[in-house]
DNA sequence: TAACATTCCGCGC
DNA sequence: GCGCGGAATGTTA
């Protein structure tokens, strides 16, 4: 079940499943921007409650701001080791950063850093799973799937400094 | 098995 | 100090 979630930064798109929100979409450069919904389908009062928080979240991270209150998240679809990563990520602070190597750290598994940099690629929430607070060591931008522009405005819009 | 959103170390400039 | 090359390394499809 698909609801687009309009912001000023474009329409993003989010997937719900019967366990709660299961994946967001950057916009995606076509404008198919119609009013704010899309595969018709009866929308349950369940998932549009959890529609309502996806819609406040992701614009207050959006403005750098720290979501007050996520709706459930449907992780089903990773592994253990991304969901490990997924959850380690939850906890960075909005305008807080963390590494590849700090979150191999935090998970316990310290030499699978460059693992860490697969399960944040394969991060199906991006923006509510702050996957953009992870850079590389020495403060480096290192790589974002959806495009580094992405990350650097979200950073940028957390008053985060990167080289 | 190959492909990575890494990291660390050693060189040469 | 900075950039480049290469090795070590864990997870995934």
């Amino acid at each position: 079940l698909k609801l687009y979630i309009h912001t000023p930064e474009g329409a993003f798109l989010a997937h719900y499943s019967r366990q709660g929100l299961a994946r967001v979409n950057f916009p995606s450069g076509d404008r198919s921007a119609k009013p704010d919904e899309t595969v018709g389908q009866p929308v349950s009062a369940q998932v549009k409650a959890w529609h309502g928080l996806t819609t406040t979240a992701l614009k207050e991270v959006l403005s750098g701001r720290q979501p007050r209150k996520l709706p459930p998240l449907d992780l089903s679809c990773g592994t253990e080791f991304q969901r490990l990563v997924w959850n380690a990520m939850l906890k960075i602070p909005a305008g807080g950063t963390s590494s590849y190597s700090g979150i191999a750290g935090d998970i316990g598994r310290p030499k699978a850093v460059r693992a860490v940099g697969g399960a944040c690629g394969a991060n199906p929430i991006p923006v509510l799973i702050p996957c953009h607070r992870v850079l590389a060591a020495g403060g480096r931008l290192g790589g974002f799937s959806s495009g580094l522009d992405w990350k650097r405005k979200l950073l940028t819009g957390e008053g985060v400094l990167f080289l």
